[in-house]
RNA sequence: GGAGAGGUCGCAUAGUUGGUCUAGUGCGCUGCACUCGAAAUGCAGUAUAGGGGCAACUCUAUCGAGGGUUCGAAUCCCUCCCUCUCCGCCA
């Protein structure tokens, strides 16, 4: 949720900014509905005030029949304010959750994902003598992927995943685990890319702590967390008020809903991992080959919380990460800017990774990192508590890899002429040494 | 799934015949006093959110959540959520 008084300070630049990200919104009935909200309130506060002070003076005396008759009216009065209060009400929310988050000025304008900006290319596309394969004839050759018994058993969507490629994703899970859980290399990637606080202050090198996550959570952290507002993606189980989880970040990042947590925890990095639900509703047809678009994937996810002053330094080291743990995969990729209309409701600012896939000849995504600066702990109410004050916390999520799209762009980036796959060098110390698939 | 016990201001607790609870006490924390210093002791303060005010300050709400009864609810009633214990089932 927007911060009320922003949009009260500056109602013409929250339409014009809400509308670049392609939001309609109608701030003046929202402040409107604020100005008759407060008004309200302010009557019936007084008359509480008046209710309070009675109910004061009759805990010695036995009430008189007058002072009842005076209590009486002054409860019609309430219940008469509060029936008026609460369709004001109800209007106030309903704007105000409508208004997202406000784009960084960094951030290109666009109306389509097609203006989003490719900020550099990384990596040369592999040449191969022969034509390359997609990973789904890769795993159908070499029975590592089963999707035709998958449909069988559970529909479209999904994959049994065999032999080496089991071993390799858990041996990209051990990478990223030690990779994230070292502070040297979190330092160097500080010092190289010169990421610095709203201060000037060098970001601090804390390493990551390993998180294995819920899977499912209740709806009201969910909603709070401003993540569940597409049933399209989401599973609902109907009889236990429980979703299941798109990702690791969102039971990672309601973690602190309702607290106020000691500024010496900032700031607070996690990698999650999780397997991933999404119903895909309306993409029929679309990436039905291979694994690419699943119903459920491994996924492995970074959660910052953090300080407003340091929010967008976190954003800069995700990224940093992101594209370290690319290169040492030796993954072709490029960094793309997600413009205005791209970087979704709760985002300041957001930023893609597309990894070179040979077999279709494209770069797809495979990572995404977003800053949501205080957006969403306003309504997870995630606090910091500092000297004198108590702040919202800033919150980044960003993609360590998704398992199986990584899967896809090793199959089909590192693979041979007769189907086999190289296992990247960074790997196979945690394959016991195994060089290829 | 069955039976029972609970959810109170950071932690621990008091409070459930409705009004002295705008929530007591202890611990912790902060300040002051005492002391050479410390411990101990004493005194004072110590939540969050919202409204009003330049400010000092003040008002309102919050005793798991929501609703109800009442002039008045932590306390009574209803619904739901969560935690714990025992039994059953189970990786």
């Amino acid at each position: 949720m927007i911060d009320i008084q922003f949009v009260r300070d500056n109602p013409e630049l929250v339409t014009e900014k809400a509308s670049q990200k392609g939001y309609k919104t109608d701030v003046p009935a929202m402040l409107q509905a604020d100005t008759q909200r407060r008004q309200l309130l302010t009557e019936i506060e007084n008359l509480r005030a008046q209710r309070n002070d009675l109910s004061a003076s009759l805990r010695k005396a036995k009430p008189t029949p007058e002072q009842i008759e005076q209590g009486k009216q002054l409860k019609d009065k309430l219940a008469n304010l509060e029936q008026k209060l609460m369709p004001v009400e109800e209007q106030f929310n309903r704007l105000l959750r409508a208004v997202p988050n406000m784009p960084l000025a960094d951030v290109p304008v666009g109306t389509t994902e097609d203006e989003n900006v490719v900020v550099k290319t990384v990596g040369e596309p592999a040449k191969f003598s022969f034509t390359p394969r997609h990973d789904h004839e890769i795993g159908e050759m070499r029975d590592l992927l089963d999707k035709e018994r998958a449909a069988k058993i559970s529909g479209s969507r999904f994959t049994y995943i065999k032999g080496g490629l089991v071993r390799l994703q858990f041996a990209i899970v051990q990478f990223v685990m030690s990779t994230l859980g070292n502070e040297e290399i979190l330092q160097k990637l500080i010092d190289e890319n010169n990421i610095l606080d709203e201060n000037g202050n060098k970001l601090s090198a804390k390493p990551f702590t390993p998180v294995l996550p819920p899977a499912m959570l209740r709806t009201e952290p969910y909603v709070a967390s401003a993540r569940l507002n597409a049933s399209e993606v989401t599973y609902k189980l109907e009889d236990d008020d429980l979703w299941l989880n798109a990702s690791a970040e969102h039971t990672l990042c309601t973690m602190y809903w309702n607290e106020i947590l000691p500024a010496e925890m900032f700031p607070i990095r996690y990698i999650g991992y999780s397997t991933s639900f999404r119903r895909e509703a309306g993409t029929y047809g679309k990436d039905m080959e291979g694994i690419f678009r699943m119903h459920q994937f491994d996924k492995l996810e970074m959660e910052v919380f953090s300080t407003s002053e340091t929010g967008l330094a976190e954003h800069k080291l995700l990224i940093a990460i992101q594209e370290y743990l690319m290169q040492q995969l030796g993954l072709p990729y490029r960094v793309v800017q997600k413009c205005t209309a791209d970087i979704g409701k709760p985002n300041a600012r957001g930023i893609d990774i597309d990894c070179w896939f040979p077999g279709q000849g494209k770069y797809r995504e495979t990572h995404t990192a977003d800053y949501m600066t205080d957006y969403q702990s306003r309504d997870l109410k995630t606090r910091i508590r500092r000297e004198g004050s108590v702040e919202l916390v800033h919150t980044n999520d960003a993609t360590a890899f998704a398992l199986g799209r990584t899967m896809k762009a090793i199959m089909e980036n590192y693979q041979t002429a007769d189907a086999r796959i190289v296992i990247p060098e960074v790997l196979r110390p945690y394959m016991g040494g195994q060089a290829e698939i």
